[in-house]
DNA sequence: TATTGTTATACTCTATAACTATA
DNA sequence: TATAGTTATAGAGTATAACAATA
């Protein structure tokens, strides 16, 4: 196996290798259910912001309105969520169904056991700290806005 | 803006958010100088070890021959690398050219940089902790093996 | 038989741009 | 004029599958 000796210590590198093996390892638990990360993403936002419309959802997951459109209408085709009438004629308000409130305790379940087996080589302060740091380098803020055409 | 409420306890979620925030800045930091952070990967890993084949770059890169094939065509194009005889007929041995030596110290600065401003927020301890943590998830060891046909 | 490089092809995700209907 | 949703199209990155040359 190759290595790089100066790679190890650059953070994005690190970053990057903790990342992609946290997604891989999320994705195959998450698909028995027929998700994708970013599918149970946009459905825990939803579930949290009931009657959001398409651009917020695209907005909180940091794509456009092309984008957000596509995982919203798949989350439609496997009937997790509705579009119901919005606040003006012009936009639709996303709702969960029974059907995704009835499995959504068990999607969840499966993304935290997946961070336990990513964390396993980690102490219970160590997930702790590790979990303040990477919100410390990206926090839950509003950010510039899409830059749609 | 919409956030998600359980999804800030989730490590994989706040690991993703650090890793974009990341990977956009050091995107943007190494823009001028015609790479992306991908080949840049590539660029140290040859330089780290000379004479490599692709399918060896391919594996340190995670990816399978075909895309280390497109990597390695990118940066022979850019003339950074060059394709030698390798230990058989078959294989190639991967070197740096002068020119990317001459430019590689100032590649790493960008992202130098780039680390610095992503975190931005942390003490120096708070630094190494991290880098100390995200290495104890993702260590530098030889994996399964490719997954090509 | 297995491996290396290569090519062709397809799939996913995302972006841009334009259109429509509202506001 | 601006906004929400939609559609068509294109680009980047990756994967699979096959082939030729070599081992």
């Amino acid at each position: 196996m190759i290595t790089g000796t100066e790679l190890g210590d650059l953070l994005g590198y690190q970053l990057q290798r903790a990342y992609l093996a946290a997604i891989e390892d999320v994705r195959e638990a998450l698909s028995p259910h027929g998700l994708t990360p970013a599918k149970l993403t946009a459905l825990l936002l939803i579930r949290d912001n009931p009657g959001c419309d398409q651009t917020a959802l695209g907005r909180a997951l940091r794509v456009n309105r092309s984008s957000a459109m596509k995982i919203v209408n798949a989350l439609a085709e496997r009937g997790l969520i509705e579009r119901r009438p919005g606040r003006d004629l012009r936009s639709n308000a996303l709702h969960l169904t029974a059907h995704a409130r009835s499995r959504i305790d068990a999607m969840l379940a499966a993304v935290r056991a997946s961070d336990d087996r990513v964390t396993k080589l980690l102490s219970e302060g160590d997930r702790g700290t590790l979990l303040r740091l990477l919100t410390t380098i990206a926090p839950h803020e509003p950010k510039t806005g899409e830059s749609d055409a």
